[in-house]
DNA sequence: CTAACCCATCGACAACTATCGATGGATTGT
DNA sequence: ACAATCCATCGATAGTTGTCGATGGGTTAG
């Protein structure tokens, strides 16, 4: 991690190039930072993720000092993120970490949340 | 990473509890969810992460396609959230990753970026 | 000194977001 | 059948955010 110089001299109205950042994973990873970005939503991650068993929604409109409409929506955004599925079981819907959650983001869960 | 299965039965009206998720945890992360919720500061994060060296903000300017005033908001950004570092130099302004960033946010950004 | 350049800030505006109350479909206990 | 419960969706609203153009301060080459 050792950091190198600045660049000594240069020119004034010439610009360097910058490193290449693939501009798809730009839109991917920001999508999925915007998805966890509001501390509800990252409740919501949190606490499927150490529950370890599928919690209904019901439960977090208790929990969460939150409108029911409002636990719903966001609910909404985290499966349009695919971070998480749902079950209906009778009148309640469970919902869980998705299964399918690629290696990369299931480790940046594990950091962000361990 | 088994998923237990579906309590069985519930009594309509009761709700269970959720499992502790700090609340100051969540505010801290979704801040910093926040900062990297934007495709722009994404790749500003992942070009300093990569070149090692601080860069001008001259060469975000001409590298990425927005305007001035733009690129200087979003560093702006990143800096409140402890991210990055400025420097002077002459007419110049160089940023670099935060040298106090603490270990998880750097094995986030690890995960993230690499 | 003057002109050119770099860059942070301000004001404005459109787009998005978090929240709420109301509604209605679905399910189930009585 | 009826009433109660759960929950997704709709419409509205206040607040936040990304972007721009304009401005002005700071720095340096000529």
């Amino acid at each position: 991690m050792a950091v190198k110089e600045i660049p000594v001299v240069r020119q004034r109205g010439v610009c360097c190039g910058l490193p290449d950042v693939d501009e798809g994973w730009a839109a991917r990873t920001s999508s999925l930072m915007k998805a966890l970005a509001d501390p509800t939503r990252l409740t919501m991650v949190a606490s499927l993720w150490k529950a370890k068993t599928p919690i209904c929604i019901c439960d977090f409109t208790a929990g969460l000092s939150l409108g029911q409409p409002t636990i719903s929506h966001h609910m909404s955004k985290l499966k349009d993120a695919g971070l998480v599925e749902s079950e209906k079981r009778g009148i309640w819907t469970y919902y869980r970490l998705s299964a399918a959650l690629d290696g990369p983001t299931r480790q940046l869960l594990t950091r962000l949340i361990a």
